[in-house]
DNA sequence: TCGTGCGTTCCGTTTGTTCGAACGCCGTTC
DNA sequence: GAACGGCGTTCGAACAAACGGAACGCACGA
C-alpha cells in the first residue's frame, strides 16, 4: 500500500468534490496534511496535467483530464455507443426520463440520461449514484445476477429505508429479485423517491452478462397500471435490442439470425 | 514533484485508456516498471476504490471512480446543468448536432453532445478533444478571449492542417478571430474534417468571462448560405440564452430586466 | 518433466518524502 | 507605520517508505 499515492488520489477526489478553486492551506485541513505536503502534492497534480493552478491566486482545482478519462471508462464500460441509440429511442417514443445504469457494489451508477420533458421530481445526475436496492435499474441488474441470499446480504450490507416503501428485509428483497427476474423486469414504486416510480430491465453481452441497465422514472400520477404496462413493454424491447446489439442472442432466435439494426431518430449526448 | 504519486497517476490513465482489463505484467512493461512496482501501485489503486480486480484472472481494469469525479468536474466546470436546457432546445429545434465544448490549452473538450437525427461525418465523442483552432466552438472562445498576437501563438504553438482547408497561418487566423469576434459566432467551413462545416459561440457567464461555448455540426452538404444563415440566428439565440441563464447581462438589455426562463421540451444527457 | 510466463511475497538498500522552520508577500489592525 | 496573522512557497536534515532483485507457487504448453 503505497500512502503518497494514497494521499495524491485523496487530494484528486476532494479537489474534484469541491465547488470552488481552493489554496493550499485549505486542503491541508482538510486531507490532515502539513501544509508543505498538501503543496507538493498538489504541485505534482498540476505538473501531471490532473489539476490547474489560478495564475493570480495560485488556487487550485481540477483539470478536464479527469473529465476525460472519465469519459472513457463510462464509454468502455459497456460498449456504450452500441447501447445508447436504443435508450435515446426509447426516450424519444416513451417521452419517460430514460438512465444508462451499471452496477457498482450496492449501488448504481448513471452512466447517462436523457430528461422527460415533464420533468421528474428525482433528482439524478450522470455520474451520481443510487442504492440498488431502491431503484428499477438496480434491482434488474441484481436479479440478473441472481445472487443467493448470503451473497446478497454481503453485497448490500444493511438495507437502509429511503420511503415507507423502501424493502429493508432481505427475505422481502429476494422475493421481489425472484419475481423481478421472471417477469423480466424491475419496478420501483416510490421506494427511492416518494411520488417517483420507476421501471428497469438489463441489459446483456455476447455472454449472456448482465452489464448495464435500462432505468425508467415516471411520476406516481403517470404510473396508472394500463400505461405502467405499455411502458414495461417499450422498455423490455430496448432493453432486448440493446442486448442484441452487443451480441447477445435471445433464446427464441435463431443462432444465424441478423439482429437488427435500426437507426433511432435521435440520439444524444 | 512526488514521483511516487506521478507513478500513480500514469498507471491511472494509462489503465482507463486499455480497452480491456490488463495484468500487472503487460502495466510494467507499458509504465516502464519493475513487476513489483506495478504491482504495489495497482494494489494501491484498488484499495483507494480508483481500480477493480477480476477475481478469476485478478487482471485490472479502471473503476467507476474516475467516471464519478469526472462527472463532477464536467459538470462543474461551467454550471452546466443552467447551460444545457438551452443547448437541448437548440438541438431540438435545429435537428442538427450540438457540442457542449470547454477550452483546455489548444484544445476544445466535448463536454455534452446532442448527436442529429442526419449522422454528421465527423466522429465526436464526449470527453474527447479537438484542435480549438480548427473547430468552430474553438473559435469561437478563442475569438471571445481576444488574445493579441504574441499570446495566441504561445497558447497554440504550430498550427497544423487537419484539412487543405486548416488554417495554418497566425495572421490569417488573428485576422478571422477579429471577424468572429465582430460577426459574434464562429464558422469552420471543412477545416477540421472534410466534408464537416461547423458554427460556434461563445457563453458568457456574470463577469462576461467566456466560459465554454456551443458547437454545432453540419454536413457541409446542408450549409448552404441561407440556411447557415438561419441555423447561425439560431446557435446565437441559443447562446445569448445559455449566457443569460448564468447571469450574463447583454449589452442591450437593461439591469433591472428579469432573465426569460423557459424550460425547454427535451434535455438529453 | 521441464520451461516459461504469470501474479505475488519478501527484505535490504537507498531513495524520495516528510515536517518544522523560515522567507516574502499581502491586507488588516492597532 | 509597525506589528500581526494569514497566505503560498522554499529549504534542509531526519527518517520512513518505495524500490528492485530474488524467490515462491501456480498454470500452461512443449
Amino acid at each position: 500500500m503505497d500512502s503518497t499515492l494514497a494521499k495524491g488520489l485523496a487530494a484528486i477526489e476532494w479537489l474534484a468534490r469541491q465547488p470552488r478553486e481552493c489554496g493550499v492551506s485549505e486542503a491541508a485541513r482538510a486531507l490532515s496534511l502539513g501544509r508543505s505536503n498538501a503543496h507538493r502534492t498538489l504541485q505534482t497534480l498540476v505538473a501531471c496535467g490532473w489539476a490547474e493552478q489560478n495564475a493570480a491566486t495560485s488556487a487550485y482545482r481540477p483539470s478536464l483530464r479527469l473529465f476525460e478519462l472519465g469519459s472513457l471508462v463510462g464509454d468502455a464500460a459497456d460498449t456504450a455507443a452500441l447501447v445508447r441509440p436504443h435508450l435515446a429511442l426509447l426516450a424519444e417514443r416513451t417521452g419517460e426520463t430514460i438512465h444508462h445504469a451499471r452496477l457498482d457494489g450496492a449501488e448504481i451508477v448513471y452512466l447517462a440520461k436523457w430528461d422527460s420533458p415533464l420533468p421528474v421530481a428525482a433528482y439524478s445526475r450522470v455520474g451520481g449514484r443510487a442504492p440498488a436496492a431502491c431503484v428499477a435499474s438496480g434491482k434488474a441488474l441484481l436479479a440478473a445476477a441472481a445472487l443467493p441470499m448470503a451473497e446478497l446480504r454481503a453485497r448490500l450490507g444493511k438495507l437502509q429505508p429511503h420511503t415507507p416503501n423502501s424493502i429493508v428485509d432481505f427475505a422481502a428483497l429476494h422475493a421481489e429479485l425472484a419475481r423481478t427476474a421472471a417477469r423480466g423486469y424491475a419496478e420501483n414504486r416510490e421506494e427511492w423517491r416518494l411520488g417517483v416510480c420507476g421501471l428497469g430491465a438489463p441489459i446483456f453481452d455476447t455472454r449472456g452478462e448482465p452489464v448495464c441497465a435500462i432505468g425508467m422514472s415516471v411520476p406516481s400520477i403517470r404510473f396508472g397500471r394500463a400505461h405502467a404496462r405499455e411502458l414495461a413493454q417499450a422498455l423490455l424491447a430496448a432493453a432486448r435490442d440493446a442486448s442484441i446489439a452487443l451480441g447477445f442472442r435471445p433464446l427464441g432466435s435463431g443462432a444465424t439470425d441478423i439482429a437488427p439494426d435500426r437507426t433511432p431518430s435521435r440520439r444524444p449526448r
